[in-house]
DNA sequence: CCCCGCTGTGGTATCGCTACCATCCTCCGG
DNA sequence: CCGGAGGATGGTAGCGATACCACAGCGGGG
């Protein structure tokens, strides 16, 4: 034992190890272990105490050592396409702190919508160990790349589809209901002369906001049939759509664009052609992505909680990976998150509103 | 040793372990970890065996356990204050990428800027066990919060920060080139009336730009004075500017933002007025965020590589916090990486150009 | 010719934590 | 009063990898 130089070391790297708090605290390593663990077998005194020494010493687990005891630190995928920056950006805060809750490893691998893109990041995915795979939009909705997941037997949870096979874990709000709300907020507002821009056609979501919309305007009944133009998601897409619903007379007073930036799309073409916003025109989106509070006047839209939903995939995830080993959870494998109808400068009483 | 069953699980969550590698191969774990990890004491023919054998078992290494072994799987602190989201996310993208390369986690932490939650920021982030930082922009110009870090004995590296104090880790791109460079385009195309949006005052990297622009501006010398108007790196901001460069007569025939989403606002506010972008005024802007390839027409600006940024900072900041630990290491703090001008349709000739 | 130093390789002891088992104790019904 | 159930705790043995040391060969200088 004459090798002092090395357990002294202990205390070199500045660590404090479950035995310092255990020695602290007058209990065994194991005890510390189960408390910080919150494992039900100890006495709320030795708890208390055991705390108290965390706290003293500013014990933090090393979570290398405790994935390696548990056979755990997983590493789990990130597959993101295209989706709009600020979308990945949000998600990827909410998904690393949920993998940092769980000690597990987050891989991230860009992928195209192609066939052979997809299987090539699968096998990146794969071989770099991974065992299960977040999809956020648009990539959940494809059969190919899930398709290839699922050979690689990787256990996958899908964000933010519209309508998931009801198989697939998923974590997404109700799109239908949000785009029912939003649709009732303007008709609330009094508007009549509506106009709608469809989403990309191989998402689902955009087929439920857009029977939402729908589904609201049909129960009204009296209002004239709204125009509708199909867009794609992209900025680009919206202008194109904003110039067809904007160039034909009457006016529309509101029109409704199946994300952000499409909305910001027509606010864009609206300016251009002298109409204010919302004096002139009330414009809404949906998912307040960045660009909703970016731009002035600030975009009324429809709030998805992204970090949440990201967090809660992750969680998902791990606990599929976890827990049911083979078969799945007993829970429902679909997650629905509140989304939020955030009201901004874009959207207001029709011109002539009298009522 | 009545415990087979224990031993067989080693194989149960279905890894390959260096033990496996090392028997398959015929040579001790110790040999397979040295051709693993590029140790030179090896001889070509066991190198190439034991390649081998890794290739043919799939074998990847367990990262806990390294991190165990190695003392390693420090953890870096990411903090994030409120850059764009498009910056955001492909920063994080660059960071978590380098840090998944070297074994290290990568925990975010949110930081407003005032001095009350940057402590509060900065005490979460060393209760995490974080022993370094990585600082992107705009908190790599707060003074706070380099002292607190740093009272907290955390290594830091800063990301694009215009002109970082000599002693400081930075990874950055040479702003006052940059905007130099962004310049001389403008007048090569033939613009004379120019109009400039400075940046956040208290970001150096805004000081760099402004610099670059009047440098070539005097250095022409026959131009008239350019109109300059203070913006704060706000889409807001770029409105209230774009407002006033375009109020006065005679109007500039370009204005260069001193980031993308200022431009975004003077296109915004140059079409609300009936102005084409880029017939009647070019618009250029720097950072080549998210918001420069969404717009239309497309937004040519500087394109900086955040992604590779970020990598490299993380990078940087592990190289420090593993290879010299006192002092820093011998080679030069500073890395100054590449940055692009990319030409979209937002700048063009000026209209009654001849030359 | 011997010893030194270097290259290549294997053995052993951890790294910090948790799984699993063995205890010890308390409290209860019979 | 005893046996058993189950709560609360401690001991031990790894998890998979690397650090460090030991040692076998081999060539060159004194």
């Amino acid at each position: 034992m004459n090798k002092p130089a090395r357990k002294a070391r202990s205390g070199a790297r500045g660590s404090i190890t479950i035995k310092d708090v255990a020695r602290y605290a007058g209990v065994s390593p194991m005890t510390v272990s189960r408390v910080v663990n919150g494992n039900q077998y100890v006495s709320a005194a030795t708890r208390q105490t055991v705390l108290q020494a965390v706290r003293r010493l500013g014990y933090s687990p090393n979570i290398a050592a405790r994935n390696l005891a548990s056979a755990r630190g997983e590493r789990m995928g990130l597959l993101y396409g295209n989706p709009s920056a600020s979308y990945l950006s949000e998600f990827l805060v909410g998904a690393l702190d949920a993998a940092t809750r769980h000690g597990v490893q987050l891989v991230l691998e860009k992928c195209e919508l192609t066939p052979a893109a997809s299987r090539r990041a699968v096998r990146r995915l794969v071989s770099g160990g991974a065992v299960g795979a977040v999809l956020p939009p648009p990539l959940c909705e494809s059969a190919v790349i899930r398709a290839e997941l699922q050979a690689a037997r990787m256990r996958i949870v899908a964000v933010a589809a519209g309508r998931p096979p009801p198989e697939l874990l998923c974590v997404r709000i109700d799109d239908f209901a949000a785009a029912q709300e939003m649709t009732r907020y303007l008709l609330a507002l009094g508007h009549e002369r509506l106009g709608f821009i469809k989403g990309h056609p191989n998402q689902t979501a955009s087929e439920e906001r857009w029977r939402g919309f729908s589904s609201v305007v049909q129960e009204a009944g009296h209002l004239p049939a709204p125009r509708v133009e199909q867009g794609f998601f992209t900025f680009r897409s919206g202008l194109d759509a904003a110039r067809k619903l904007l160039a034909a007379e009457p006016l529309p007073t509101a029109i409704f664009a199946s994300n952000d930036d499409m909305a910001a799309a027509v606010m864009a073409e609206a300016h251009r052609r002298g109409l204010e916003v919302p004096h002139d025109l009330t414009v809404v989106g949906f998912d307040d992505s960045l660009i909703a509070s970016t731009i002035w006047p600030g975009l009324t839209t429809i709030h998805q909680p992204i970090a949440q939903m990201a967090g809660e995939a992750v969680d998902l995830l791990v606990s599929a990976v976890r827990g049911g080993n083979g078969h799945g959870a007993a829970e429902s494998p679909h997650r629905l998150v509140a989304y939020e109808l955030v009201a901004r400068e874009s959207a207001a009483r029709p011109k002539g509103a009298v009522d």
